[in-house]
Formats: C-alpha cells, structure tokens, sequence
DNA sequence: TACGGAATTT
DNA sequence: AAATTCCGTA
C-alpha cells in the first residue's frame, strides 16, 4: 500500500486519487457525484440542498441526467435510468426518497459522516473503540488502506479479532467501497485537489459561464443552536488538547495518530448511528444549503447524537470517537428536554427486537446461510425492504443494539418517553467521566440486549395506552425472541461503571451466542 | 412520477 | 459492484 506521504494524518488508498480513466480505478459512483454537483453553487439551479438535513432537490432533472450523462461518458443517459441508480441506493442506506417531494431524495448523512469521521471523540473512552471499529469493519475485509492501526497506544489497540470473527460473515456485507475522492476531499474540506471531478465539470462550468469557486467551508458561522443549551459541558481531562484546531477536517488533524479511519464498507454496513437526533442538527449550514464537515458542525451534530444515546439509553457502542472532535458528554437532564417552541421535540421510538428474516420475502435458499432465524446465528438482512418506513430497520447485525438500526426519519424520534421507570442517575459531581458509560450504565447489570428488548416493551406498553393512532404499526411477534414483558421492577443500575471494557466484553460475549 | 425486476455493461 | 438499459406496474 502506498500510503501518500504527502498527507500527513491521510492515509488514503490509492484507488481514491485514481482518476476515473485510470485502468483498474472505480469510477466515480453517483452519489459522489450529486455531492459534489450539491456542494458548488453553479449547479444550484440544477440540484440543491432543501429541506431537511440531507434533502435535497433535483430542480432540473434533465440537467442533473446530463452532466452525469456527461461525466460517465453515456450520452443516453437520462433521469429514467440516473433515478433508478439513485433508487439502487435505497437498499444500500445511502439514500431515500422523501416521499411526497418531487424529485427529492435525501442523503444518509450518517453513513456519510460517520464513516468518514469514524472516530470522532464523542468523549468516551477509548476502550470502546474497537466496538466501533467492529461495527465499521463488518463490510469485511478490511482494505489495504482501511484500518489505521494507532500504534501510538494511548488511544486503543487494534481490535484483537476482525470483525469478520465477531460478526458472522455475510457475502452482502462484502459491499463495495463506496469513499470516494469526493467526500474525503469533503471531508479535508479541500477543493482545490478535486482534480478530476472538477475537470470533468469544469467543461459545464465554462458553458454555464464562470462561476466562484466555493470554499467549501464558506458561510456564516452557524449560530448556537438551540440543543447547546441542553448540554452540560464538561471538560475531559483525559483530552489534553482542545478542540483540534485541524483547519478543514478532523481528519486533519496533525498529530497523525490517528489516520483516518475510512471504512470502504459503507453501503451495507449497519453503524452505530443510523438515526440522527435531530433535523435540526444536520451538519449544515443553517442555511441549509451545504452540508458541512466542519469540525463545529459536526460536533454538534454528534454532540446531539450523544445526547440522545444518553437519553435513550442506547448502547455505548453509540458513541464515537474521533481524534479532533470532543464533544462533551452529555448529562441526563433532570426534565425532559425543554425544546423550544419552534423546535418539534424529538420523536423516538426504539424499534422491536431484531427478527428472524421475514417470512413474506422469496424463500430463502436452504444453503443460504443467512437468515436462518433458528440458527441463532448473527443475521444481517440482507434484501432489505424499502417499503414500510418503521418495516426497514431489518438490516442490522444481532449483535447490535437497537441504537444501531436505522431510523433516519423523523417518525421515530419521538419525545423522551416518561423516565419514571428509569430515574435519571444522579452524577456525582466530579465523577463526570463515570458518566461515560451512560450508554452502559445499566448495561452493567442487564444485558445490553435484554435491556433494549425491555425499553421496547415498554414503548409499545406506553404506545398502547398512549395513542392508539399508532396502533396500525406492526407489533411484529418474535417467535425467536419472545416478547419479555414489562418489568417494572427491574431495579435501576446505579452503580455507574468505570470499566466500559467489561461492557465491552459482555457485548462481545452477546454477539457470539446470540 | 416513482418503483423495482431483469438482463446487460463497464 | 455499480451502474445502465429496458420496461411493466402502480
């Protein structure tokens, strides 16, 4: 592997500068292409950012199938056969469509950051990261370029198994790599070494006349949002530097320690931020018109994630790490979140324990080795179903939590269910970094599983007494995992453990029987 | 307008 | 693997 020396902190594989005639280099891919075609302010007649974090807007079409006509070198192309490109990207998390909206799609930003900023500091320890890495290496191998192994050891050693040791194999997961130059340059924020896609664009830029070049990172600074008043911060000593002043990227960070970590198993991979907190939170500007990498944005972006794993009690394995980003931990407010009144609260619901593959689907081939929900192996739903919105989260690994599906869309962020059966645990102060393990705090006692399975439970049991106007969702039945009923009298973990790595072992532990 | 199967291409 | 092409269906 040839590591481009000249990027300190950037470990990027070759194939990734390859420009697209280069024999043997991936072509650019689609979703590359809108980003880049989303991110320059001459195509924003053509497609634009709108809506929602992610959303964006196919105004022309026509144009959009003809400069991606254009850069694949297919003059035939047209927006029939680009939107059923984009539509192969449903299956593969990458994209969806917002239904109702005229040639609106929405990107899944959590795929996109998250796997390339895989290791923000979500300010956890570090003993948690080779859970994280797990989660973003189940693509399977991993690519000569992929894992950076920090041999620095003050952060973490590589896992001791692959993820393909943890988690059953699965040929689906064996996706391609779906990183382009495009988003790592992106990411850097650079858009001056966007050589290639910029020389196939310039042509279009020359005949739409001259346009500026757009930074980036331009724009105003964002304005506080709303939810920073919601966290406590506080400082972790166990980070001496602050906030990595990396100019464009966290991934720039100079230390070098930590080469990015670019997961090439993007598409397939269930991660342990499918959801995202917040429409509000996108990593963009306010005025919604640039998704942004940069380092404020996405802390807040991902502070806001963690704030929401707190609150909901979701695996620790929700957290991420990265070198640059500190994000403060959050605390568990003793309200609920006060949100203001323009903000809709958050809308969130865990969704049912993971099931066996869907009956209803084609019959799976007895030599598959997937799906056998008797098995008791780790599955990954490997077709999943588009359809049904709250039906989609069938692509996951057993051995993820429910923090782990995906529920990108609004409906299941509802707000914070009544913490009556899970009193907030009093930090003590000074013991912040205890906190830490909010995720796993009561993971200590109840297996991780046990307890989502639990907190699901408890949903429907409130979403029945609640609304009834859910009431058409599907309670799926789980011949497999049979529903464990309400248990009120599970005795609230207060011992909030110090040692994530015994968690960390339990979910391993978890992953391997389950 | 959108979806997704199927065959084919790169 | 990631489209591209074609097309039936809703």
């Amino acid at each position: 592997m040839k590591t481009p020396a000249a990027e300190p902190g950037f470990a990027f594989p070759d194939w990734a500068y390859k420009p697209e005639s280069s024999p043997g280099s991936r072509q650019i891919q689609l979703w590359h292409f809108i980003l880049e075609l989303l991110r320059k302010e001459e195509y924003h007649d053509v497609i634009a950012w709108q809506g929602d974090y992610g959303e964006f807007v196919i105004k022309d079409p026509d144009e959009v199938a003809r400069l991606w006509g254009v850069r694949k070198c297919k003059p035939q192309m047209n927006y029939d056969k680009l939107s059923r490109a984009l539509r192969y990207y449903y299956n593969k998390r990458i994209l969806h469509k917002t239904k109702g909206k005229r040639f609106t799609y929405k990107f899944n930003f959590n795929k996109l950051v998250l796997v390339n900023y895989p290791f923000i500091d979500m300010g956890m320890a570090v003993r948690t990261l080779p859970l994280i890495l797990i989660v973003f290496f189940t693509g399977g191998p991993v690519p000569q370029s992929a894992p950076p192994v920090p041999s620095g050891g003050t952060h973490f050693r590589f896992p001791p198994c692959t993820p393909s040791d943890v988690l059953s194999p699965n040929e689906e997961l064996r996706s391609p790599t779906l990183f382009s130059s495009v988003a790592r340059r992106l990411a850097r924020g650079s858009v001056s070494d966007c050589s290639d896609v910029e020389e196939s664009l310039s042509e279009e830029q020359h005949r739409r006349g001259p346009g500026p070049d757009i930074p980036a990172f331009r724009g105003p600074p964002l304005p506080r949002l709303s939810h920073e008043g919601i966290f406590r911060v506080y400082p972790r000593p166990r980070v001496p530097e602050p906030l990595s002043p990396f100019p464009v990227s966290p991934m720039g960070a100079p230390t070098g320690l930590l080469p990015p970590q670019l997961s090439p198993a993007l598409p397939m991979t269930p991660n342990h931020m499918n959801y995202t907190p917040s429409p509000t939170l996108s990593p963009m500007y306010p005025g919604g018109s640039h998704f942004s990498f940069n380092p404020e944005d996405m802390k807040r972006y991902l502070q806001a994630h963690t704030q929401s794993v707190y609150n909901y009690h979701l695996s620790p394995r929700a957290f991420l790490h990265y070198p640059s980003i500190v994000v403060p931990q959050p605390q568990r407010p003793e309200k609920p979140l006060h949100l203001p009144p323009d903000e809709p609260p958050f809308k969130f619901k865990l969704q049912p324990p993971p099931l066996g593959k869907k009956q209803r689907d084609r019959p799976l081939e007895p030599g598959s080795s997937t799906s056998s929900s008797s098995s008791g192996v780790p599955q990954i739903k490997v077709e999943p179903i588009s359809d049904a919105e709250e039906d989609e989260e069938e692509l996951m690994v057993e051995v993820t939590d429910i923090s782990e599906e995906e529920e990108e869309d609004e409906e299941v962020f509802k707000a914070p269910t009544a913490p009556e059966q899970r009193p907030p645990p009093p930090i003590p102060p000074g013991r912040e970094e205890e906190a830490l393990g909010a995720g796993s705090e009561s993971g200590r006692c109840i297996p991780l599983k046990l307890r989502f399975k639990r907190r699901w439970s408890e949903d429907q049991r409130l979403e029945a007494e609640g609304g009834a106007e859910e009431s058409d969702k599907k309670v799926r039945s789980n011949q497999e995992e049979p529903k464990l009923p309400p248990q009120p009298g599970v005795t609230p973990c207060r011992r909030v453990s110090t040692d994530l790595q015994r968690a960390t072992e339990e979910l391993s532990l978890e992953s391997r029987d389950s």
